[in-house]
DNA sequence: GTCACGATTTGT
DNA sequence: CAAATCGTGACG
C-alpha cells in the first residue's frame, strides 16, 4: 500500500485583494502585520514591513517621479514592486493607492515558514522566498505571490523610523516602519530608555 | 556615453 | 568598519 505522500498543507484564509491595498498606506502597512505572505508553497508570516509614500517622501523612489523603475509604483494597487539594490539584492514591495499614487510597502522580516530560510531583511526575504524582478508588476494573486488573512491578530503593532534611508532629510525620521514583537526583525525593537 | 550611488548583507 | 556588485537616474 502507498503511504500518501507528504504534501506541504498551505494555510487557509482569504487572500487579500487590490480594495485591501488601495487604501491609506499607512493604514495598510499596519494591517498588513501579522498576515502571511504566500510563494508557490512557502510562506512566512510579515513581522515587519514598511510604507513609502510618494511623490513627496523624499526616502521613496518615486520622489523622482515616473520613471522606467518606478512606473510600477504609479501602477495599480495589490502588485509587487520589486527592485534590485546594492546590484546582488532583492526588495519586495506591495503597490499601495489607486493608480496614479506612487506609494508602496516594503516587505523587511517575515516569521518563516516551514522549510523556509532566514528572513529577517529585505533581501533575504527575497532569498528566501525566490522572488526576483520577474515578478516585477505581477498582480498577488495564488498560487504565485499573494498576502493571506488566515485570522491571526498581533498582540501590538508597533512604530520606528525606517532603515537604510539617512539620505531623505527629515523624511528619514517619520515613524513608516510598522513591526510586532518577534525574534525574526531585521532590527530590534528600539530599547526602551533605561531607567536610573 | 559616463558616473555616483543605493529601501542590503556579510565578514573583519 | 568596509567590500561586494550592477541597475538606475542625472547630466550632457
Amino acid at each position: 500500500m502507498t503511504r500518501p505522500a507528504r504534501v506541504p498543507r498551505l494555510p487557509e484564509g482569504l487572500v487579500l485583494g487590490p480594495d485591501f491595498f488601495a487604501r491609506d498606506t499607512l493604514q495598510v502597512a499596519r494591517d498588513l502585520i501579522g498576515k502571511l505572505l504566500v510563494r508557490g508553497d512557502r510562506w512566512g508570516r510579515l513581522v515587519e514591513v514598511e510604507a513609502y509614500r510618494g511623490p513627496d517622501d523624499l526616502a521613496a523612489h518615486s520622489s523622482r517621479g515616473l520613471t522606467p523603475r518606478t512606473r510600477v509604483m504609479y501602477g495599480p494597487p495589490g502588485h509587487a514592486y520589486v527592485y534590485l539594490v546594492y546590484g546582488m539584492h532583492h526588495c519586495l514591495n506591495f503597490v499601495c493607492r489607486p493608480e496614479g499614487m506612487p506609494e508602496a510597502i516594503l516587505v523587511r522580516a517575515l516569521e518563516p515558514g516551514p522549510g523556509v530560510g532566514r528572513c529577517s531583511g529585505p533581501g533575504l526575504v527575497c532569498r528566501a522566498l525566490d522572488v526576483d524582478r520577474s515578478l516585477n508588476g505581477a498582480p498577488l494573486v495564488a498560487p504565485e505571490l499573494y498576502v493571506l488573512d488566515d485570522g491571526y491578530r498581533p498582540a501590538a503593532v508597533h512604530q520606528a523610523p525606517r532603515i537604510g534611508v539617512d539620505y531623505s532629510g527629515d523624511w528619514k525620521d517619520r515613524p513608516w516602519r510598522f513591526l510586532m514583537e518577534s525574534p525574526h526583525l531585521s532590527k530590534r525593537l528600539p530599547k526602551t530608555a533605561p531607567r536610573r
